[in-house]
DNA sequence: AAGAGCGCCAACCGCTGCGAA
DNA sequence: ATTCGCAGCGGTTGGCGCTCT
């Protein structure tokens, strides 16, 4: 590989593949002692193995609430949904999906959604509540706008972009935006900046840790109404 | 039957952010 | 304000097994 061992200065470290004693001995004392303080724990659980592996290992094997087997539909289409909204943020989209990791998801992306979703023509996303997000000039550019009493006057079909996580977002303004609004329960997103001649802006940095509260946010425990709450957010049928 | 090619996934690496000193 | 150590993150790698020729 031509990268240097991540713990090289312990030279007898074991690398690699992990056997079933190491599992044994990494679980039997987490079990007791219970996780943290990685850097040392190796030496405690007598262990030779760098604290990051030990880490990795429990975190993606040996927890007891992993989820095995394959991703279902449902969970699939949740990955993509929110691939779509928050980017390549796989610990934030793993918290998301009860008992799998963010390495499962990072390769279950890599290998088999990306090439997937390239292959699907990707339909315009439509935000039913994009009337109180932002408001659109009559030459058709983004300005700035969050609150539904700015609700700005916006043409049902009309299209544009925006940029979130590197992602472009094409955008469809839905026919029955004038009713949404208020029941989402999403962060309304400040659309700051942007605007080049041809209609696109970014997102700006304060939208991204909304998202993160609401991503992280203990209410929104069920998958279901997560979906639910997304395909609203998204303005998706399913 | 065997070897080349390919895909999957566990594991490693470097980087970053954060809290403590 | 600065430094240091650690945990966590996302990108990348390499081994293994399966398929194809």
């Amino acid at each position: 590989m031509g990268r240097k061992p991540c713990c090289a200065k312990e030279a007898d470290l074991k690398r690699g593949a992990w056997t079933a004693e190491e599992d044994g001995i990494l679980e039997a004392y987490i079990k007791t002692h219970g996780e943290g303080r990685w850097r040392s724990l190796p030496k405690r659980a007598g262990l030779k193995r760098c604290g990051k592996s030990c880490r990795l290992r429990w975190l993606n094997y040996l927890r007891p609430d992993i989820k095995r087997g394959n991703i279902s539909p449902e969970e699939e289409d949740l990955i993509i949904r929110l691939h779509k909204l928050i980017g390549r943020r796989w610990s934030l989209i793993a918290g998301r999906l009860p008992g799998r990791t963010d390495n499962e998801i990072k390769n279950y992306w890599n290998t088999y959604l990306r090439k997937k979703v390239q292959n699907q023509h990707e339909p315009a996303v439509v935000l039913s509540n994009l009337h109180h997000l932002v408001q659109v000039s009559r030459e058709g550019d983004l300005v700035a706008v969050s609150k539904a009493d700015k609700a700005p006057e916006l043409v049902p079909g009309e299209s544009f972009s925006v940029l979130t996580e590197g992602n472009w977002w094409d955008l469809l303004l839905s026919s029955d935006a004038g009713e949404a609004a208020s029941a989402v329960p999403v962060p309304q997103l400040n659309l700051v900046s942007l605007c080049g001649d041809d209609s696109r802006c970014d997102l700006h940095a304060e939208n991204e840790g909304m998202l993160e509260a609401w991503m992280c946010d203990p209410a929104q425990t069920s998958l279901d109404r997560e979906l639910e709450s997304l395909a609203r957010f998204l303005h998706c049928d399913d």
